[in-house]
DNA sequence: TTGTATGCGTTATCAC
DNA sequence: GTGATAACGCATACAA
């Protein structure tokens, strides 16, 4: 039974009930005498204020909670587990929601901030449209996108946010496999209709990259991950099976995230190709699991610790006042073992 | 601002508090007409009923959380995903808490149980120490442990339980390296000073195959993954750098999760030996990296799924005043492309 | 069918 | 130093 309140403490140690806040808050005067007396009925019947109550008249909670669309991506994993030490460090619990695929992230960041009177949130993930300076202004909580921005439609001072240049590291990707003289470069990304994700602007960088080369496109070359199958790594090995029919002459893929490039290489070994002897491969993302794959994948690393540290720490200085701050960090081409000079 | 309550939506559309609730929660007679008029208000306002206060009032939430001991473990993401959907589903929302590695989960789910007024919730992870009786009975709210129960130390009644039998499976993976022709079998595992874990258990299962086939049990061949590293690839990679340093003579490797056995892969495949013609290798948890692997890897499958929906079905129906189970699911060892039959 | 009044467990403002 | 007591926003028994 958790029905123990403060009230019954007070009775039960003798006190007033607000003495027992006091005790509890370490606010106000009480005595050493009284406090050690309180304390000991708390302890004794393992008394826990109810948060309920306690936001309630508060009319807000001391509750950070971090929205993930698609939570069981990898990559997101090593920011949740530094968001969460952070957050707890700063003496905060974190609620953690997985925001699914149907819904849109600010708008149930609204509500359930709303209804749970949270003091500040972060979402990761998600995309760049549907972020309205009208959604910022209802939400009135200190916000941090991660991962994605508002791309300027919306008042800055609104909400922060810790992002790569998406564009710019396709760009470089595409470039690297294009000094490394590869032509027939092939691009794996995960369609998703009307909605400019991080993935879209990657594969702008990639147009871009063939197109200062030029390097005509090449629309065999684009393997939208089939979105039925998800973004794991099943999509990537399907999606590459379609790429190496159509191209027998490719030498090289890009893949939008390391697990679909993972998926992309299983599929390339299958087919009895050799990497990067017959085929090249690069991913996204930087997640550890591209440096234990076989052979280890080149990738482009995004400073994740960097960027939950970021995050949190953006989203604290808000709580305090602070103004919104957007940073857009460096990400770092791992050149690693599976992509080949070519000739 | 949120600050817009259920007294101005009254106000607003010209009715009464108790009206405006009677609309919200769909519960005793309103007339259409009020009813439509108090929606359009609602809605023009974008007003949501504040959680704390409802679930004050309720004196229980509509919450059901989800507590994960080391939530970055590959092995959990799909189950989490399963369970926010079910959960989801089912009409609740799911609060996600990562437990962290100095925290008692069960301690850790008491209090937030008790804060939070959660109508249920599931513990992922963790050990079968520190569950007793009485700090189920503190928490008297329908819990189910996920992966690891109680050990029979706490009447059953008081709690349903989801896991699979580590022991026998630790058995039979080891045993069916053995009937492979392997003697020289190294073990991965994760120590925890004094804690009954999973991977303890596991570990047992392989000391009795091995006893069974009088095959000497030799501690050269038992690799503790150095704890401050994790519990991650890099661990199962030093680990495993260790094991064919004391051991050259070892044929194959059976690692306590699939997350190690890639990083011991790894650390063999640097080393210049290939899997399974050099090397074999075998992991736990079926993660569906484990089957991207190049070599594919064999490994002990959970069924994670089955695991994750019988656990929110369990729960559910404990919710709605059903007894409690418990549920040992099967395992199935996936043969592979990583374990090589000797001579 | 609708409105009024009470209490859920806290915190904080007062008096004492 | 301490103890009543009024909110916080909502649901509901009860009266109308």
């Amino acid at each position: 039974m958790g029905n123990i309140n403060i009230k019954d403490i007070a009775k039960l140690s003798g006190v007033g009930i607000a003495t027992v806040s006091r005790v509890l808050n370490q606010t106000g005067y009480v005595s050493e005498k009284t406090r050690k007396k309180v304390m000991d009925v708390i302890n004794q019947y393992n008394y826990i204020p109810n948060n309920n109550a306690r936001n309630l008249k508060l009319t807000q909670s001391e509750n950070i909670a971090l929205f993930v669309k698609y939570i069981s991506n990898p990559f997101f994993e090593k920011m949740i587990e530094i968001i969460q030490q952070e957050v707890a460090s700063r003496g905060y619990p974190l609620l953690i929601q997985n925001v699914d695929e149907n819904s849109d992230e600010l708008d149930f960041a609204i509500s359930e901030s709303m209804q749970r009177n949270l003091c500040g949130l972060i979402i990761m993930g998600g995309s760049y449209s549907s972020y309205t300076e009208a959604k910022f202004r209802q939400l009135g909580t200190p916000c941090v996108l991660l991962t994605v921005n508002s791309k300027g439609s919306v008042d800055p001072t609104l909400y922060s946010s810790v992002t790569i240049n998406d564009e710019l590291e396709g760009y470089r990707a595409t470039n690297y496999l294009i000094e490394m003289g590869h032509r027939k470069i092939g691009f794996l990304y995960k369609d998703v209709e009307n909605v400019v994700t991080p993935n879209i602007l990657r594969y702008q960088g990639y147009i871009r990259a063939l197109e200062e080369n030029k390097i005509p496109v090449d629309e065999k070359l684009i393997a939208p991950a089939i979105p039925s199958i998800g973004m794991g790594f099943r999509a990537g090995f399907q999606a590459m099976k379609g790429l190496m029919q159509r191209n027998p002459d490719m030498t090289a893929v890009f893949a939008f995230s390391d697990v679909l490039a993972i998926g992309a290489a299983k599929a390339a070994l299958n087919a009895g190709k050799q990497i990067p002897e017959d085929i090249s491969v690069i991913g996204f993302d930087g997640i550890e699991m591209a440096e234990f794959y076989n052979p280890t994948l080149d990738t482009v690393y995004q400073p994740a610790t960097e960027m939950a540290l970021s995050a949190v720490s953006l989203l604290h200085g808000m709580m305090n006042g602070e103004r919104t701050q957007h940073i857009v960090c460096d990400s770092v081409i791992m050149k690693r073992g599976s992509v080949k000079m070519l000739r």
